[in-house]
DNA sequence: GCCGTTTTCGGCCCGACTGTTTTCAGTCG
């Protein structure tokens, strides 16, 4: 799939248009179609195959024909005459926050700055201030971009975000003062990583609510500290703002602070097709009937607020139903909203059980019965118990004895539990020829099969690809785990074309799971949403090692609604034996 | 460069903040 590798070339054609000072418009209409492309579910080359590249949104002729040449060639000849004609350093002083175009332009056109390490020493050499318009505040935030630059890109995963922020919110929320509040930002939206953290309150004492926010526990370093807005820099290196919004503004600032930009910018031009304005502050109407933004040199009529105060006030007013934090990508719920074929995305609650968990048996710390008495008090009908297999011996997999030991023990547990059961289970490995690490005569007793890659891992795509169809095949394969076996921050994806995976595993019956421990989420949102539309049912396991992970569902729980997932789609919203009915449909096939 | 129950030409999202300037350009989200 080289949606990504596409959408990153538009997005480099777009700096240098603007780095050149093109129209705006036009380096828009690449950022707007590299952002399509990334958010399409499907690999852009069907797309191209079909010859419907012209069809999708953003994408004309001419970019049509662009990715076509990309597509057979493996270049773009007008991306590579722009690369001629600009100099790297141009692109390289745009990733630093504080500098765009017109000022990495001048830069290197006034003082002959070639490389970043040459801006560094500019700066400290203070050779900036003594261009016009610039002073010493802005080497100072030259260098503190470079900084920046250095120390940050990585963005911090959910998981330690999330915590963090419930922490923070839950401080702020004991306030008298604070009345209503929220986390908003791509946290909101659930995003497997995020960049800062932001929440948005309501306060009859704006000042002191944002005092005490930044003289938490958390904060580390106070970066802003105003009448509606306050900044900090948590120990954790993360970086959060709140913001104070007005009662009858809460709802569109929330809306806008979570954002996507693009979604946002959807909602801003219906909001213009329809006669009305939609910012931060609320929707608005022109007064007097005008449907039409005054031209210039005609006064504005007076606007009147008709939303703002909740979320659902402001796509109601905008002729839409509401759409959750986590569709808010502008990759299609725009238009479903439009056409009411918005999905009913699956909730904490419809969830019956955990499908993915260790015990002391493997590599996990909790007993069979301590893991049963969590899963109950969770309010689950049931646990389904996967310990690892014999070759991974790394994790303690489990013999043969030992797992028909176990199987003896779950039935004696199961024996003494009402409303609750341990599922027999077992995450078997996929050995390098792709079968399976187990006999069929063990296979067979189990209720699930789970079946993951935990060896081999740098075989190349074809092979690999091959590995997993072929595992898959097995008829007592029921659940493909952490297909593509990333872990977020430390360790790539195997190189394996999901398109493929997918569609062996509608072929076979076979579900794929979502890995809901925050460091995998794998598979990821929009494979997710590939696989469903494939008619793949999803299982959402929490890969729980220790008790307490088994609060990490809510993570994969965000993941399968960023993938536009209902109930139906997932295998544990199902009860036991609804389950392993639906599973071992394939053995009898 | 894209797009059209207003348009095949003339539009294309909104506001705040910053740093530099005395009214605004550039950048960001």
């Amino acid at each position: 799939m080289k949606n990504r590798e596409i959408a990153a070339l538009f997005d480099e054609i777009a700096d240098i248009l603007e780095l050149r000072g093109e129209n705006v418009f036009r380096v828009n209409a690449y950022r707007r179609a590299a952002q399509n492309i990334e958010g399409l579910t499907r690999a852009i080359e069907d797309v191209a195959d079909e010859d419907r590249l012209d069809e999708l949104p953003g994408i004309g002729k001419d970019l049509a024909g662009k990715i076509a040449e990309y597509l057979e060639s493996g270049e773009i000849d007008y991306l590579n005459d722009l690369r001629k004609e600009t100099p790297r350093v141009l692109l390289d002083m745009l990733r630093i926050p504080g500098i765009g175009p017109k000022t990495a332009v001048r830069l290197h056109a006034e003082l002959a700055i070639d490389s970043l390490e040459e801006l560094k020493q500019a700066a400290l050499d203070h050779q900036i201030q003594k261009l016009p318009k610039m002073k010493a505040k802005t080497e100072e935030n030259i260098l503190k971009g470079l900084e920046f630059l250095s120390r940050a890109s990585a963005r911090t995963p959910i998981g330690v975000a999330l915590p963090l922020a419930q922490r923070i919110v839950g401080a702020l929320a004991q306030l008298g003062e604070v009345d209503r509040i929220s986390i908003a930002g791509s946290l909101r939206r659930f995003r497997e990583t995020i960049g800062d953290i932001d929440i948005l309150v309501t306060s009859s004492a704006p000042e002191r609510v944002i005092r005490h926010f930044t003289h938490l526990d958390d904060a580390a370093r106070i970066l802003a500290e105003g009448s509606t807005k306050g900044s900090i820099v948590t120990r954790e290196k993360i970086q959060a703002d709140l913001r104070v919004v007005e009662e009858a503004s809460y709802g569109s600032a929330l809306n806008y602070f979570t954002g996507s930009k693009e979604h946002n910018i959807r909602l801003r031009e219906i909001a213009i097709q329809e006669g009305m304005k939609l910012s931060e502050y609320g929707v608005f109407r022109a007064g007097g009937g005008a449907r039409k933004k005054p031209r210039a040199g005609k006064k504005a009529p007076k606007e009147v607020r008709i939303a703002g105060r909740t979320e659902e006030e402001v796509y109601r007013v905008l002729g839409l139903p509401y759409i959750p934090p986590e569709l808010r990508e502008d990759s299609g719920e725009i238009e479903a909203a439009l056409a009411g074929t918005l999905p009913a995305l699956v909730e904490l609650k419809d969830i019956r059980g955990d499908l993915h968990c260790h015990s002391n048996f493997s590599d996990g710390a909790a007993t069979l019965k301590e893991i049963a008495a969590s899963g109950k008090k969770k309010g689950y009908s049931y646990i389904l118990i996967t310990d690892h297999s014999q070759s991974l011996h790394i994790a303690g997999g489990l013999s043969p004895e030992r797992l028909r030991k176990q199987l003896g023990e779950i039935d004696s547990i199961n024996a003494t539990l009402r409303g609750f059961k341990l599922l027999r289970g077992s995450e078997v490995d996929i050995l390098p020829d792709g079968s399976l690490d187990m006999s069929e005569e063990l296979l067979k007793r189990l209720d699930v099969v789970y079946i993951a890659i935990h060896s081999k891992f740098k075989m190349d795509r074809g092979a690999m690809t091959k590995r997993v169809v072929r595992a898959m095949e097995n008829p007592y394969a029921n659940v493909l785990a952490h297909p593509t076996g990333r872990l977020l921050g430390m360790r790539d994806a195997f190189d394996i074309d999901m398109q493929e995976v997918i569609r062996a595993a509608a072929r076979t019956g076979t579900a794929i799971e979502i890995n809901a421990h925050p460091a995998r989420l794998d598979l990821d949102a929009a494979a997710c949403r590939a696989a469903a539309a494939a008619g793949v049912m999803i299982g959402i396991g929490t890969d729980t090692h220790v008790l307490s992970e088994l609060d990490y569902m809510i993570y994969g729980l965000g993941t399968a609604r960023r993938g536009w997932l209902t109930a139906a789609n997932i295998l544990n919203t199902r009860t036991a034996r609804q389950l392993v009915s639906l599973l071992q449909r394939k053995r009898r096939t």
